[in-house]
DNA sequence: AAGTAAGGCAACCGCCGAATA
DNA sequence: CTATTCGGCGGTTGCCTTACT
């Protein structure tokens, strides 16, 4: 028995908003909320649209303050480093650029920046980018071989305002998140991520309550929210045995084959002693643990071809994504 | 100016997990 | 415990625009 469709079908209307419908549901939603019942509320706001439809409206464009047009540089960046870590988490990348919407990334992911990351020249009459075109590399980049030095070696019209030192994650962290012992602090640390170069400046890290992750930044989108809040994050209860499985794995390993990268995650008060972190642990670079990923381009490449193909393989093999799941929430 | 192909993006589809009856 | 409903998400589609021949 298949599941009952939301709404019926023959009598909604479908396809481009008119500025009608967009007024409507905005002045409904304005004045009455959502409700907590998008099914419905089309009902109520005079809408022959399917709730589902209402709420993709009103989250990706009408909804206030959100941004539209260019990407900054920063922007980029930020997705970039996400998409290494995490993969094709919309919704989450969405969360650390306030105004933008996991739709509208994702387009812009698979219309613009893989390309820009892949080095591609758009494939298309158009006029060339002003930028000299640059060679791809025919045999495979020293090791030391970086993200952001990436950019530059390959994509001929990325130019990079800031450079990323590697420094940002760690030091932007509260200071208690290092030193709390009541807190069972879970910072994701992307090894890829450090390595390469590239970082998640922006993020912040919460050390919250016991076994609590929170994933964030303090002004974070609202793509995923009913539209009525102005900020989200991303909070979920941890398994504590969760946590050790994928502990053993970071300790025995250093980071899991399958998984091509590796959380660190500082766990003071407890008998894991191993790859604790501690504010004396760090690295100059800020970066702590001795598993240094070196991911060429070509590596980088494969990430973004095999997880254009629907599953981020290349990070994620099918049974680790449930967990990979329960920590990025 | 017309035709064509590719890009860009809004919107839809279907699956999944959480909540609830 | 099971079935159902709903919100949320990621992948995909299709239309409109743009650039080029």
């Amino acid at each position: 028995m298949g599941r009952a469709p939301c709404c019926d079908k023959a009598n909604v209307k479908k396809g481009p908003w008119s500025p009608e419908e967009d007024s409507r549901l905005k002045d409904f939603i304005e004045k009455y909320g959502t409700g907590g019942n998008w099914i419905a509320l089309p009902q109520k706001a005079g809408l022959k649209r399917c709730g589902k439809s209402c709420r993709l409206r009103w989250l990706n464009y009408l909804r206030p303050n959100i941004k539209h047009g260019d990407f900054s540089d920063d922007e980029d960046k930020i997705i970039c480093s996400l998409f290494a870590s995490i993969g094709s988490r919309w919704s989450i990348i969405a969360a650390q650029l306030p105004g933008r919407t996991d739709n509208d990334i994702k387009n812009y992911w698979n219309t613009k920046l893989k390309k820009k990351l892949m080095g591609m020249i758009p494939s298309t009459h158009r006029k060339p980018p002003p930028f000299p075109t640059i060679p791809l590399r025919t045999t495979p980049p020293p090791p030391s071989s970086s993200l952001s030095s990436l950019y530059n070696d390959c994509s001929p019209y990325y130019t990079s305002t800031n450079s990323l030192t590697g420094l940002e994650s760690i030091s932007a962290a509260p200071h208690n998140f290092l030193n709390t012992s009541t807190t069972t602090s879970l910072a994701i640390n992307c090894s890829l991520l450090q390595t390469q170069d590239i970082l998640l400046s922006p993020l912040q890290y919460y050390p919250v309550k016991d076994s609590l992750i929170m994933f964030g930044g303090d002004q974070a989108s609202c793509s995923s929210s009913d539209g009525s809040c102005s900020q989200i994050s991303y909070g979920k209860e941890i398994k504590q045995e969760d946590m050790g499985l994928h502990q053993s794995h970071m300790i025995s390993n250093g980071f899991e084959e399958n998984q091509r990268f590796m959380f660190d995650y500082g766990h003071n008060g407890s008998d894991h002693s191993l790859n604790t972190w501690s504010s004396t642990d760090l690295k100059p670079n800020g970066y702590l643990g001795n598993t240094a990923l070196e991911y060429d381009l070509e590596e980088v490449k494969q990430l973004i071809s095999s997880s254009s193909n629907g599953c981020n393989s290349f990070f994620f093999n099918d049974e680790s994504k449930t967990q990979e799941r329960a920590l990025y929430y």
